[in-house]
DNA sequence: TAACTATACGGAGGCCTCCTCCGTTTTGCA
DNA sequence: TGCAAAACGGAGGAGGCCTCCGTATAGTTA
């Protein structure tokens, strides 16, 4: 569930399709990757729309022109960093998969996607604003996500640790919800957790009727 | 119900308070006038957040100094532009409830509503956006709006032509739904007439139950 | 290993925006 | 009419966006 997805083959900017193109010469790679991660931090420290691109290019150590020429856009750039994001949150899913019980699992990582949360929103935002959810990487980011939500939720179901009428869409969509409420100003140390708490109990236990 | 609502007193940026301050020289007024004017022509057709600063001083015929003298921030511009346009909505209910029956004046004027949608909308988000919703004029113009929507809501139930059970708060949530949708790309001509209209039976009849 | 070429790099430069600062002009009052 | 307080306006520094093109280098072939 977690092939590298796409890029550092010569296509240019993201998923432009078709040709298989060769894969990206070394150097061109290793800037990639650089770019990327600068592009993290800077979209984390200032906002997906306020973060500079030459100071991105900088943090990386590379030059202006090797920025656009990998993104030529900032949407593309955008799109990047939220695919690998994504990709992250999946590995970890197959991680948790492998090494932990199947409901303590499904909550580390639930847990996991809220902090990501703070940095995704200004992200997904920013994505969504710009070109609708029509791009083809934000909709393989959806099934990337759905899918490890609904391993990581099966297997707890299956264990009998969560209640079977639960579905991996309802549970991103609440997650999603809590992300949006987090971290806004007035919100206490904590609230997080109590809420994404909130939602293990209601996933144990279930109402009579 | 629609006095000049506060600046053109010499207190510099918006509503910062208490001391009635001397009105603002002549020329500086007319001058503000013209900026919010700019202004709003500049944010309709660029938006909000990319309508150039220089360019609405320059289409006001003054100088860039002069609009930070009077808006230090972008987020005050942003501010003194949407009282002034919810101000003329307001003044347009006035005007309704004087001069038109009661039905047709609340119609007519959650029409002119959605077509200033458009506009309010980039306003609206990147107010919101920028400072949450704890800004003295954000709220006030809200109560504005409730107000306006209040009298001719009350005046049409009145007359029986409304059904009793509207609340102006819904309304006006309604009618911002629509203004969301409307103007997305793929939307046909008449899209908004037609959901508003579709209001306007909502308002009339009521199924039994 | 050496030579060669497709790829990739980097940053100067043009254009624009933001915002500050301060010398000049205007207004309104005495 | 004279005079301060208030307001004006724009030059200029900082920095962002994006393009263009001369230079460097990885990967390939002989």
């Amino acid at each position: 569930m977690n092939s590298p997805a796409e890029p550092l083959t010569s296509g240019g900017a993201p998923a432009s399709g078709r040709p298989p193109a060769r894969p990206m010469r070394a150097d061109a790679q290793r800037n990639y990757r650089l770019l990327v991660s600068a592009a993290i931090a800077a979209f984390a420290e200032h906002g997906a729309d306020d973060a500079s691109l030459e100071e991105i290019a900088r943090r990386a150590g590379v030059g202006i022109g090797t920025l656009y020429r990998h993104f030529p856009t900032r949407q593309a750039l955008l799109e990047a960093v939220y695919l690998d994001q994504v990709e992250v949150l999946s590995a970890r899913a197959d991680e948790l998969l492998g090494s932990a019980p199947p409901g303590e699992a499904l909550m580390t990582w639930l847990r996991a996607l809220v902090d990501f949360g703070s940095t995704k929103r200004s992200l997904t935002s920013a994505l969504v604003a710009t070109l609708g959810k029509d791009s083809e990487v934000v909709s393989a980011c959806g099934a990337m996500m759905r899918g490890s939500a609904a391993a990581l939720l099966g297997r707890a179901q299956q264990a009998g640790e969560v209640r079977a009428d639960a579905s991996a869409t309802d549970l991103l969509r609440l997650v999603h919800a809590i992300s949006m409420v987090v971290d806004r100003p007035p919100v206490e140390d904590g609230q997080a957790d109590r809420m994404i708490g909130l939602i293990a109990d209601g996933l144990r236990y279930q109402s009579a009727g």
